[in-house]
DNA sequence: CAATATTTTCAAAATTTTCTGAAAGATACA
DNA sequence: TGTATCTTTCAGAAAATTTTGAAAATATTG
């Protein structure tokens, strides 16, 4: 397999492994491409590599800066913006992580709570409250594991894992 | 807030969260009706309820079953079929994640150790190698502690959970 | 076995998500 | 300031996903 195949072949995957985290194809992509890349690219190297049109572009490398995943990097004497990728593992997966405790997990658990309010005496409102209950502890347990991974660093967060691994 | 409005309101979220799970909005909110029902349900019950129709009740029933989130309850004197919900979050919790380990996590992995294979000698394919290797360790490792927890029961899960937490 | 009830299938329709590209908005340079 | 280059926006187009419902298949009952 030579270089050049590799990498497309890398980005394909990566493209298509990102849809299940909440990124979009095109998004996972561009993120991939700037990871095996050597040399920080410009919006019109992304564009003409990926075969996707400006607009397409433009949108997902910002998404992209504002997940902290790609950084903006200035090169002397050109006047395009150039970019490049988060290339450290771990930040790159806390960084997705995070997102989704904060736009998924944490409205799950105010909403929970909310329901915690349902009025009513019966059985059938005991037993509503019981399975609302028993998902609401559970995820503020995994909320709280979580934050504890996430503010720990990488060092940190894989002697957790080596500790649950070797176990 | 009334018990309806509530299982409604319960309903809905789960829907919304299911669908960033690899569940579409269909199947999670099928789950969450049998989640909060104190009877079993059939087919028509839940078309009824969830408003929706025939075959999609009919194909999200049977991808719930095959996730086993889901079972058939034989109702004695009934010609229908009848479904319950999985109601111990940490089974629920755990099957999703075995499903996704398979389907996500283990075929990135086994294209990545393809990936290795790469010819060629320059610093350039180094550099993709090293890329390349990083996430490959990150994943490898990542599958390893996830299958620990899968095999863990309950309790141990929690045992684990507690740990990191009060760390 | 025939009649009826229930479940399953799947092509077409509806919906949702993503992408395009022309136009408008910035920014840098002379 | 004018011009050229680069970035951003967003309405409409395209693509992907989900849903429908009629018809076929299967199961149950008498």
């Amino acid at each position: 397999m030579q270089l050049e195949e590799a990498k497309n072949k890398f980005i394909q995957s990566w493209g298509t492994l990102g849809t299940h985290w909440g990124i979009n194809r095109t998004m996972a992509q561009i993120l991939a491409l700037l990871l095996v890349s050597d040399k920080p690219l410009s919006a019109n190297d992304i564009m003409a590599q990926l075969n996707i049109s400006m607009g397409n572009t433009n949108m997902n490398i910002r998404a992209l800066m504002d997940w902290s995943l790609v950084y903006k990097e200035l090169v002397p004497g050109e006047r395009k913006d150039f970019y490049i990728a988060e290339k450290d593992v771990w930040k790159v997966t806390s960084r997705i992580v995070e997102h989704r405790k904060r736009k998924e997990l944490e409205p799950m658990i105010r909403i929970l709570e909310d329901l915690q309010n349902v009025e009513g005496e019966g059985e059938s409102v005991e037993e509503f409250k019981e399975v609302v209950n028993q998902i609401h502890l559970f995820a503020v347990k995994s909320d709280a594991t979580l934050e504890k991974i996430l503010i720990a660093d990488r060092n940190n967060f894989f002697n957790i894992l080596m500790k649950l691994v070797l176990k």
